[in-house]
DNA sequence: CCGGAACTACGAAGATCTTCGTTGATTCTA
DNA sequence: TAGAATCAACGAAGATCTTCGTAGTTCCGG
């Protein structure tokens, strides 16, 4: 029962981890459409992408159907909490505090936003 | 007087950047110095890197002395907001909440950050 | 002045990433 | 049932990234 640690995905992994985190499990065809637009993306290349995608384990396939069905395997928050830990990493060496000020100045962040920062900001706070 | 939008590093690139921001203008010896441990990098390696670096935009490069001197041409601050901001996009779908929220789960600030990052919630606020 | 040390420049190898064409199999449809 | 549509598999091309070996230049010590 072991937990392997994933491997960090590439730009066009993470585009098609996004497809399959709003939709969930999605046939290479309904990927395809989905990062048509945004990323003009063609069905092999989905397909291939998929397929490494899930040497890597990245995605898990369902294939008891013709069209095989893929899914992510871990849900969005676990990478995304990956890939904000090694951008502390390589760009912040490791200060939290500065890269959450250039994420609030970079992009502004609604009240109600704001609000759910600073109950955490508390949560924390009191967890000494 | 343009201002060209710099390209965004590489993670060798993006290392060679943080030695610059730390220590400001430094030679490639200098430079390889910094990186020996952390990466092990060889001198030619940082060499050729801030070569590719200087054509990018990257850096600056001061060939006034025989050991030339090279420095980051944009502030740590505004590569830092770049990366954020492109990780927002990719990986958050935009959501700046949430990128700090697991940026804070990810790593625990200090009490001091903490109330950092409170400060500039109420500055924030108040600029409706 | 000569030989070595330190330096820049250059090219290329090897790895990874992304894309797409082609092939062959399965399913649908007229 | 024949032809068209749909699908998975595979290989390879082209791009980028990282590293390092080699060559040529400049500087310095003896």
């Amino acid at each position: 029962m072991e937990k392997h640690v994933l491997p960090k995905p590439t730009d066009a992994e993470l585009a098609i981890l996004r497809v399959l985190w709003d939709r969930g499990p999605s046939t290479v065809r309904e990927v395809t459409e989905a990062l048509q637009e945004e990323r003009g993306t063609g069905y092999t290349t989905a397909l291939k992408l998929l397929q490494i995608m899930t040497e890597k384990g990245l995605t898990r396939r369902n294939d008891t159907q013709r069209s095989h069905v893929f899914e992510a395997v871990a849900p969005a928050e676990e990478t995304q909490r990956q890939l904000v830990g090694d951008l502390l990493d390589r760009a912040f060496r490791g200060s939290a505090q500065k890269l959450v000020m250039q994420a609030l100045s970079s992009k502004k962040a609604t009240p109600a936003e704001l609000a759910e920062i600073r109950k955490l900001l508390d949560e924390m706070e009191q967890q000494t």
